[in-house]
Order: C-alpha cells, then sequence, then structure tokens
DNA sequence: GTGCGTATACGGGCATACTTATATCCACAA
DNA sequence: TTGTGGATATAAGTATGCCCGTATACGCAC
C-alpha cells in the first residue's frame, strides 16, 4: 500500500493530466470562456502535444462538469446559466453542511488552526487566482473529520465546478471582506463546539454567495441565455 | 437545438460507449469480480476493437467510480469494502432525501402511478439482471420533480455504483420482500403527500439496505480486507 | 544470508495515420 | 422561392506501432 502517496504527491505523471491541468486553470480565470468549442487538433497544437493526451484531458474535465462532450459533436467549455449556479450552491449547503455536522464533533484543534492559518493567507492574498483554492482549503479543512471520503471528493468537485464563478464574486471585494467575517464567524462557532449555530452560519453564507452570484451574472451577462 | 434528442434517444453511437456499456453490465453482475486488473490490449481483443476505444471506456467507468486508475498502473474493478458502502448509503440518504421532499410538493399523480407501475413490474420480474433498473427507475420517478439535475445525476451515479452490491442484496429473497414493502409504504405516505413520514420510510428502507448489504458482504468475504 | 543494484519484461502513454459521421452549402426540382 | 437531396469539408472516432516508465527477479558483493 505504498502507490497511493506517489500518486497523490507528486505532479501529474502524464501529459494528459498537465493538460487537464493547464486548460482548468485557464477555464476558471476565463481566458477560456464558457461555451467556447475545444477543438482537438486546435489543442493538441498549441500544447504541442498529440490529440490522444487531449482527449484524455477533456474526459477527464468532463467528469468533473466543467466540459461537456457530445459524441462526434466535439468538446465545449460547459455553459452554465443562472439555474445550474443555483443548483450546485445548493448542493453544495446539502452537502457541506453534513459534512461540518459529521467532521465537527471528531475534528481536532489543530486543524482549526489549520483553517485559521488559511483565512490568515486569504487576507494576505493578493493574487486573486490563489483565493479560490484557499477558500475550498478552508472550507475541506473543518469538513476533514468527516469520515466519507466520497462526502469530500463530491464537496471538491463542487468547489472546482464553481470555481471559475466564484472568481467573480471576488472581484466584488465587497463580497471579499464580507465572506471573510463569515469564515471568521464560522471558524468560531466551530471553535465553540456549536454545531447549530456553525451550520446555519455556513448556510447562509453558502447562499449569501449564490445570490451574489447570481445577480452579478445576470447584470453581466456572463452565462448563456439559456 | 436539435443535437439533445437523438444523443440521448437513440444508443451507443460510439464504440466507446458501447464497450462501457458492456463492461459496467459485466461487472454489475459479477462477471468480472472487484479487483480484477483491466488490461487494455487483452480487452482490446476480446471486444475486437483496439485500445483506444477500451482506453475512452475505462476513463467514463472510471468517472463513474466503477473501475480505479493508477497512472502506469492500470485500471482495476474498483475494490469496493464495507466503508465504501456505508459512505455510499450515507450519501443516498442524504441526497435522496433531498430530493424527495424538493420533489414531493411538485410531483404530479401521473408519476405517482408510474412509479406504482414499475413495483408491479419488479414484482413480475425474474430476471435479476433487470431488477436494479427497475429499482432505480421507480426511486428516480419520486425524485422526477424535484427540479435540480445535477442532485437527479447524482443519484442517478451512485445508484450505478452500488449496482453491482444491490444485486447481492435480491439473492436473499427475503430482503427482495421487504423492500417492496417499504417501497409500497413509501408511495403511499408520497400519494397522502405526507413529506414527513414519507422521508423516514425512505431513509429507514436505505439503512436497512446498507446494513442487510454490509453484513452479507462481511460475512460471504466478497470485498476485499481493505 | 541479506541487501542493493542492474537488467529484462510487461504494460500503459503517446504519436501518426486512416475511417467514419455530421453539418453545411449548393444545385436542382417542384 | 422554397424545400429537399446529395456532395464536400471538417472534426471526432478508431487502428496500429513505438517509446518510456515501472516492477520484478536475478545476481553479485558485502
Amino acid at each position: 500500500m505504498r502507490g497511493f502517496a506517489e500518486s497523490v504527491m507528486r505532479g501529474p505523471r502524464t501529459v494528459a493530466e498537465q493538460v487537464a491541468n493547464v486548460l482548468r486553470e485557464a477555464i476558471a480565470n476565463g481566458t477560456i470562456k464558457a461555451g467556447t468549442p475545444l477543438r482537438q487538433d486546435e489543442l493538441a497544437e498549441q500544447f504541442g502535444f498529440s490529440r490522444m493526451p487531449i482527449r484524455d484531458a477533456l474526459r477527464q474535465l468532463e467528469a468533473e462538469g466543467i466540459v461537456s462532450i457530445h459524441p462526434t459533436k466535439g468538446a465545449q467549455v460547459a455553459p452554465m446559466d443562472s439555474a445550474e449556479i443555483s443548483e450546485i450552491y445548493a448542493l453544495r449547503e446539502l452537502l457541506e453542511s453534513e459534512a461540518l455536522r459529521l467532521s465537527l464533533p471528531n475534528l481536532a484543534g489543530a486543524k482549526l488552526d489549520e483553517a485559521e492559518q488559511v483565512l490568515d493567507q486569504i487576507d494576505a492574498e493578493r493574487n486573486v487566482g490563489r483565493w479560490g483554492t484557499l477558500n475550498r482549503a478552508f472550507h475541506l479543512a473543518l469538513y476533514d473529520a468527516c469520515g466519507n471520503h466520497r462526502l469530500l471528493g463530491l464537496i471538491e468537485g463542487h468547489h472546482n465546478a464553481a470555481d471559475r464563478y466564484v472568481r467573480i464574486l471576488l472581484s466584488n471585494l465587497d463580497y471579499r471582506s464580507r465572506s471573510q467575517t463569515e469564515h471568521r464567524d464560522l471558524l468560531a462557532a466551530c471553535r465553540r463546539r456549536d454545531a447549530g449555530n456553525a451550520i446555519s452560519i455556513l448556510r447562509q453564507h453558502l447562499r449569501e454567495g449564490s445570490e451574489t452570484l447570481v445577480s452579478a451574472i445576470v447584470e453581466d451577462g456572463l452565462a448563456r441565455k439559456s
């Protein structure tokens, strides 16, 4: 049972993974906009590889819900309307509140300290791109002791799927500070082991995020009409 | 916008999909046991195709959680221990009770009739292989009006992931009749629009399934030691 | 006898080349 | 003028072959 650490610790072992990572980031930071068709030979030429690893990467991203593939029609960056965002956030509320409920009683104090450090890093961080990662790290740290790996996987997946939209939120400095306030409130409730309060803060936090995001997108027309 | 119906209605358009379907079924009905390594050239020869569509199929099955792939080590049928089963069922409880809660107020009577017909089909069905499909159809019919496509997708995914284990349950005729009784109780509660009762029946139903399954697997040693 | 290093074999990742399907456009007929 | 049918172009799906990484086993040295 030694393969695990290697496959997780070490960076991308295959070209497909590297391509997937680059594409994921490009989609997240808006370099590639929603709805853009992703042509295999085009990408292959840009990356300097053949189409095979690109195909694999696209399959992977499809599994993550970031791109959608129709047979013989190719792949495109998954267009997302406000309805889909509402769905994702509704699921996050469901999954993450459950994870928090399960995790909190078993959560070591060290993990809470770790989460707090992440919050400090967020305050210090200037690069918007890293904020999404830190945000995810904070949330996952709280759920770490939930004891259900699949649940954690689903949560992480939804964070990734929403990542590019979360970054829209962060361009709004007002939201960012509110978010951090809520994060610290949430952390405080966790330290008090007040599960009920913590969960309700979390739900409120996600609901605000959802509403802010939907209205921002409707205004700016960043998502497809439908 | 005409491509949708076709791509969904028509059968598998690519070899990769066909292969994925065959493998999924073979894994579900136990022809290929958990932990079995899946060699690309071996499968390619058996199916009479090249390794490429097999690769695609394996990627797809990996996304569904049925097989696990380690780079350079290849794919194997995802081994599943009792802990993983508990996780899946805990998630099913969470996801499906939420779906039912959301769906019930909007669920048309026609859907309930449809669900009842499925239950009759289950009683009449002799072929164990089709039971899993019908079981899934019944559950999904109840959640149909939940208004969250992603939630439905997650639920369907977990049904598929657990399919091969659900079939173990059905070899137990006693469980099968109990399950049907619970299904009809659940349906009755839905007809009365008694959400609270319906959800508690559903949770109980899933919890029983989980316990029966775990003990069956521990006894028979069908899953890996860990 | 044990431990480490090297060699060999097995298998998956990647590239190149070919096939097939679908969409678009143009022509011809109604 | 419009609709339908076919031809062509584009892009995905598929086949084959090679390369490289990893694992395992054997041998040599300590």
